[in-house]
DNA sequence: CGTCCACCGGAAAATAGGGAGG
DNA sequence: CCTCCCTATTTTCCGGTGGACG
C-alpha cells in the first residue's frame, strides 16, 4: 500500500525545528510519540488481567482465539503489543498490522521475515510461504491481526484460516469498525477460528488526563504545562492518539508554557498532525483524496457525492501534474478513509440518489 | 411499466515486477 | 536468455440498486 511513499517518507514527518528549539520545553521527544510504550499503562487493568487469564501459562493444547475490538485511540494496540512482550522465549509472538500487509502475501512475508530474518521478496506463492512458516512455527504461537479490516478487503479468509488451522497457535484480531465478522468469513474459516471477545471502551476524561501528563512529565521541562491545558484536551477527544499528537503540537509551539489558550490555537493543527500520522501509511493519492474532500468540506455544505469528490480530486491532480487514478480506484480509497474514520460516509442502495454514498467529514 | 439516476462493487484484464529452472 | 509461474496495482467492463417520473 505503501509502495509509492517509499522514497518520499524522508522529511514528511520531520517537523523543521525552528527557532523554538533554542528555548524548547521538550526535553525528550520520544515519550510524546503515540507509538512509544510507556512503563506506566493506565486504565486498562480489568482487560491485561482478561488476557492473562486467556492465555495464561497453564493453558495446554489449544488455545483461544480472540477478537478485541473499541474505537480508535482506545489503546488496544498498545495493550496487545505490551502483552505480547509478557510471554517467555518459550512462546513465538507475531504482532501484524492489516495496514502495512494488506493482502496474504504481504502477511506471510513478513511473517516469514520475522521469524527467520530473511527477506522473500514476491514471486512465490502463498502456499509456499505458507508451508516454510508452518515449518518454523514449532513453539507455541501468538499471532496478533491488528487492523484487520484492511486485511479482509483483499483476502484476509484465507490468511485467518491458515493462522487458526496452525496448531497451538492462538490468533488475536483487532478492529475498530467490527465487533465481530463472522458475516464476512466464509464457513470454513469462521468455524475454526470462534473467537473470544474483548471490548475496549473509550478512555475517560480523567483517563486521557493522566496518560497525558505522565508523557508530559517525562518528555517536558518541569513546570511546563498548566493542569489546565491537558484537562482542555481530555475534555474535547476520548482518542489518546489524537491527544498525544496534540500535547506534542502544543509543546513544539510553546515558548515555555503549555496553557489552554494555547491548546486551543493548536487544536486544528494537532487534528492534521493525526491525518498525517494515519495517512503516512498509504499512497499518496490517499491524501490527495482526503485533501479534496477538505477542501469541499470548506466550500460547500456537506455532505457531497462520492461524483463530487472525485471531480475535486482528479482536477487537483490534473493541476498538480500528477495523473489521476480511475474512479473505481479512488472507490477503495473512500472505503480505507471511512475505516479510519477520517470520513463518513452515507450509502445509499437506490431512491432518487441511486446507488451511491454520500461523504462528509468526521466531525474533529 | 420502462427508464433514469449516479454511482457501487465484483471480476477480469492490463501492466509491471520477481523467482526458479532450463 | 527464455519461459512459466507467481504477486501488486490499477483500469476496464458491466450487472445491480430501488424509488421517482412519465
Amino acid at each position: 500500500m505503501a509502495s509509492e511513499l517509499a522514497g518520499l517518507k524522508i522529511g514528511v514527518s520531520s517537523r523543521s525545528p525552528s527557532i523554538h528549539t533554542m528555548s524548547s520545553i521538550i526535553d525528550s521527544r520520544t515519550p510524546l510519540e503515540p507509538t512509544s510504550l510507556p512503563s506506566q499503562f493506565v486504565g486498562r487493568k480489568a482487560e491485561q488481567e482478561f488476557l492473562t487469564e486467556l492465555f495464561g501459562v497453564d493453558t495446554e493444547g489449544r488455545l483461544s482465539h480472540l477478537h478485541v475490538h473499541g474505537p480508535r485511540g482506545t489503546g488496544k494496540t498498545h495493550l496487545l503489543q505490551r502483552f505480547l512482550t509478557t510471554f517467555p522465549p518459550t512462546v513465538t509472538t507475531i504482532y501484524l498490522s492489516g495496514i502495512d500487509h494488506d493482502t496474504e502475501y504481504k502477511a506471510l512475508e513478513r511473517l516469514y521475515q520475522q521469524l527467520t530474518g530473511t527477506q522473500l521478496g514476491t514471486g512465490h506463492r502463498a502456499a509456499d510461504l505458507q508451508r516454510l512458516i508452518k515449518e518454523q512455527l514449532t513453539l507455541p504461537t501468538v499471532i496478533v491481526l491488528d487492523e484487520i479490516d484492511f486485511l479482509l478487503l483483499n483476502d484476509g479468509d484465507d490468511l485467518l484460516y491458515f493462522f487458526t488451522r496452525l496448531e497451538n497457535t492462538a490468533v488475536i484480531t483487532v478492529s475498530a469498525n467490527r465487533s465481530t465478522f463472522e458475516d464476512v468469513l466464509d464457513a470454513r474459516t469462521y468455524s475454526s477460528f470462534r473467537p473470544e471477545r474483548l471490548a475496549l471502551e473509550p478512555y475517560t476524561p480523567d483517563e486521557i488526563r493522566q496518560i497525558l501528563a505522565d508523557r508530559a512529565r517525562r518528555a517536558l521541562r518541569p513546570q511546563s504545562v498548566h493542569q489546565d491545558a491537558l484537562t482542555a484536551i481530555a475534555e474535547t477527544t476520548q482518542n489518546i492518539t489524537i491527544g498525544l499528537l496534540w500535547l506534542r503540537e502544543a509543546a513544539e509551539e510553546a515558548e515555555d508554557h503549555i496553557t489552554p489558550d494555547l491548546v486551543e490555537e493548536t487544536r486544528l493543527a494537532a487534528y492534521y498532525e493525526y491525518v498525517t500520522h494515519l495517512l503516512d501509511a498509504f499512497t499518496p493519492h490517499h491524501r490527495r483524496v482526503y485533501d479534496a474532500i477538505d477542501r469541499l468540506d470548506k466550500a460547500l455544505d456537506p455532505p457531497f457525492t462520492s461524483g463530487a469528490v472525485y471531480e475535486e480530486y482528479r482536477e487537483h491532480c490534473k493541476a498538480a501534474d500528477v495523473a489521476p487514478l480511475s474512479e473505481r480506484r479512488v472507490g477503495d480509497f473512500l472505503t480505507h478513509l471511512e475505516l479510519l474514520d477520517l470520513i463518513e460516509a452515507t450509502h445509499y442502495s437506490g431512491g432518487d440518489k441511486g446507488k451511491t454514498r454520500e461523504i462528509r467529514l468526521a466531525s474533529i
